[in-house]
DNA sequence: AGCGACCCGTAACGTACGGTACGGTTCGCG
DNA sequence: CGCGAACCGTACCGTACGTTACGGGTCGCT
């Protein structure tokens, strides 16, 4: 039985943390080859404390998503003035984070594992995975829409729709590609700038026409 | 050594194609236990002749992987008339196509699997899927896109970027979803529904406000 | 110092699976 | 009929890996 990091669990302590560094370090630089073993010679512990402290190894990597997520979340985006420049500004931020997000070696290596996973049967990782990315980010962005749209700057009727919108602005095909194993660099500059699109396709769908049209 | 099947391999003889067909039955069924044994089991052939004819398990998984592309490829869209009603059915079929397929739990186990085999180095699983699935409908699409352009019904620079514009709005998040295990039920009034709304928005984009401007 | 908790390193066990070998059967052909 | 090719079913081998067990070492507490 687990111990500690649970599914519901409290933080792992800084040698837990060690041990979670060093999967996610593994993860990424080989996905296949993350045996028990490794784990254990990465982190310099013994299978022993693994398995005391995961309980087994859906555990670990249960525990290691979760630490992950702990790591990204998340920078508040604190509600500001909210012209259509801050909305904007707020809407770029947030695009260009998840192509950020997505791109990364570390969520590469993430998604290709609990998507291996949900192939067997019961797993709680891909819903692990699902809840702290597509779905976060989803209750994230959708506040930020919701104010634009009391502001007069946005129109749509569902914020849920709105939102898959985005989404699919936003990400296209980079994520299906990439964890498909194309070669599809994304540095700073490109993200930037296929954030600033899908932006400006995104408020080409669904930006008032007229501000506060019943003010 | 593969005697058939080959990457760039003939067609498959009528009981490969049933091996095939086997495999595909046991991804679909329960993906984590696709062994040797269970294929040979399920196709009521040898291992023996499983080597003998795919060469190991990796021959066998891509035989897999084209066989199944080749069994969805691909209906024509003959240029008919191309009014923007016609160029609307005709994107409208494409994303209805698309979003069948990838909501197919076929589709979904294969991807799965060439994701899972993408994390281990070397493998042109990934590449496979993508040749057949993302960039097989691009190639596909993008004539159209072009046609739709030179008629005057639509309006974009690259149609690479328009197809990946077009891409974003009509997959979303399914796929990442279904892959990672989300139970989203998707029934044909909900694909219609859907393809009509992506592109609604994709004209909204991409669709010329003035017919034909330089005739 | 003595004791117990905690942990590292390593060995050991069981199983699952990719790959190979072999005997037996069917079928086409001379 | 006689023969060889193709193939099925099964047994077998080697290895990789999850999991458990054990010996020894370190640290904190009394």
């Amino acid at each position: 039985m687990t111990t500690t990091s649970d599914s519901t669990g409290e933080a792992p302590t800084p040698r837990q943390q060690a041990v979670l560094d060093a999967v996610l370090g593994l993860m990424v630089e080989s996905g296949d080859q993350l045996t028990m073993d490794a784990v254990a010679r990465r982190a310099s512990c013994s299978k022993e404390t693994l398995y005391k402290w995961f309980g087994d190894r859906d555990g670990l990597l249960a525990a290691t998503v979760q630490w992950q997520a702990s790591k990204v979340r998340a920078r508040r985006y604190d509600r500001q003035h909210l012209d259509v420049a801050a909305l904007r500004d707020s809407l770029r931020g947030f695009a260009a984070a998840w192509l950020t997000t997505i791109s990364s070696p570390t969520s590469i290596a993430l998604n290709r594992l609990a998507i291996a996973h949900a192939a067997s049967s019961g797993s709680n990782l891909g819903r692990l995975v699902l809840a702290n990315g597509r779905f976060a980010i989803g209750e994230r962005l959708k506040p930020v829409l919701e104010e634009g749209r009391e502001a007069g700057l946005l129109d749509f009727d569902d914020a849920e729709t709105a939102f898959r919108t985005f989404f699919g602005l936003v990400g296209r095909d980079v994520q299906i590609r990439l964890l498909l194993g194309d070669r599809l660099p994304l540095p700073p500059a490109e993200i930037a700038q296929d954030a600033e699109r899908a932006i400006d396709q995104f408020l080409a769908l669904h930006g008032a026409a007229k501000p506060k049209p019943q003010a």
